[in-house]
DNA sequence: CTGTAAGGTAAGGGTAATGTCTTGCT
DNA sequence: CAGCAAGACATTACCCTTACCTTACA
């Protein structure tokens, strides 16, 4: 029943060390503080706490020392939440006994008359650990009138030039003629249409390559920042001259530049021992469902060459190997991959698939230590400090 | 009158889904 | 060696958070 949160996953290192793969609690971190966690869900439902506010909140010990630290969720909403929303908002529906209609102009006031200040703390306390304001940015993004997705027409990118031409940078006036929603045409606009004469597309070349790296580490590193997490896209894509966008250059940088970084320049390869510790990382959150999964906290310190966008879809991969996986819960899709041999076998002794041609980052490690047959550490012993 | 909190809009930051070409098994 | 699944890599739609305002009102 309650949504779980700030849930931490297992640690690699206590993964590989219980052989079994059965490992205890240790690592399950007691959300608890049972008594003040209804105190912190009304502050949540009711305050519009700013991000600086939040963040404040939940890092000091609370004034009152009677207040643990607030514990909030970020990240996508998952199915769960989503339906919990749904239901709020029909429930807030009918003891009002409003219309569909009228309901839509609860959440799209079109004057001050009709504003319902009690709504959105109501529909917040459907989502316990959720701020307000997250709420009130999801659902009316998530009920916006205007429908309109997929890709992007021509003719319409066509509309949106002519319309930011006109308006500038404005986008509910943008989306009154382009006929998709405000964000939207922003996206598509910084995204796609700035700069598309600089624009380079496909294969990235080597100097690209050192490029980039060089840029992102002097933005990071070299300012005592992370760069894993500090890295400002935006920038880096103007210092790439337009040339590449900030997805591009992001993107290029996680799943690929950065890992090789981190593994003495050679690229790392996926190994049974990186299934094995993501199976069981996943086993450890104890969760009903994929979009409760926050991929940003699976990496770990002694695990980190994998971006958490790959690991995302390394799950996903090896999801696709089982039979039937569609109509699975997810406890039972973990339940049939920990089944499978080749992870259950994190010391690759006799798989035949892939041995030894381009190392692969835990056998890599493996070989370099002890011979023993226990699982060792993480791949990453090169990562930085 | 005025300081503060609600709430609307844009900028900033990030992920998920999909496509295409290559690699490597059986 | 064909046929196919998985991997590598690229593209783009989509989503969430934070910053910055305007406005209402205690």
């Amino acid at each position: 029943m309650p949504t779980p949160v700030g849930q931490i996953p297992a640690t690699s290192e206590s993964i590989l060390r219980s052989s079994d793969g059965s490992n205890e609690d240790e690592h399950r971190i007691a959300v608890s503080e049972g008594y003040t966690r209804e105190e912190h869900a009304h502050m949540l439902a009711t305050k519009w706490l700013s991000a600086g506010q939040l963040n404040q909140l939940a890092r000091s010990q609370g004034a009152l020392t009677i207040l643990s630290c607030l514990v909030y969720k970020k990240g996508k909403f998952s199915v769960i939440e989503e339906q919990q929303l749904g239901s709020a908002i029909e429930q807030y529906r009918l003891s009002k006994s409003l219309s569909e209609d009228q309901m839509y102009e609860v959440i799209f006031p079109k004057d001050e008359k009709g504003k319902d200040t009690a709504f959105w703390s109501e529909i917040t306390a459907a989502v316990p650990q959720r701020p307000i304001i997250a709420v009130y940015h999801h659902v009316r993004r998530s009920r916006h009138p205007v429908k309109q997705q997929g890709k992007w027409t021509p003719a319409e990118d066509l509309i949106l030039r002519q319309a930011v031409a006109n308006h500038g940078q404005s986008w509910e006036k943008v989306c009154l003629e382009v006929g998709r929603r405000g964000m939207d045409c922003r996206d598509r606009y910084r995204n796609h249409i700035q700069n598309r004469e600089l624009r380079v597309n496909g294969q990235w070349s080597k100097e690209e390559e050192e490029e980039l790296t060089k840029i992102v580490t002097d933005l990071t590193l070299k300012q005592g920042r992370d760069a894993d997490n500090d890295v400002f896209w935006g920038v880096v894509s103007q210092r790439m001259c337009g040339k590449r966008s900030r997805q591009q250059c992001r993107i290029k940088w996680t799943d690929c530049l950065n890992p090789s970084t981190k593994n003495a320049g050679q690229k790392p390869r996926w190994g049974n021992q990186d299934s094995y510790i993501l199976v069981h990382k996943l086993d450890s959150l104890q969760i009903f469902d994929d979009s409760e999964i926050d991929w940003k906290t699976i990496p770990d310190p002694q695990w980190n060459l994998w971006s958490p966008h790959i690991l995302q879809r390394r799950w996903l991969t090896m999801k696709r190997g089982v039979k039937g996986h569609e109509f699975m819960t997810h406890q039972a899709e973990i339940m049939e991959i920990l089944k499978a041999k080749k992870v259950n076998a994190p010391v690759t002794g006799g798989t035949r698939k892939r041995v030894g041609r381009k190392v692969t980052s835990a056998n890599a490690i493996a070989e370099t230590e002890t011979q023993s047959d226990m699982p060792v550490a993480g791949p990453s012993t090169s990562s930085k400090k």
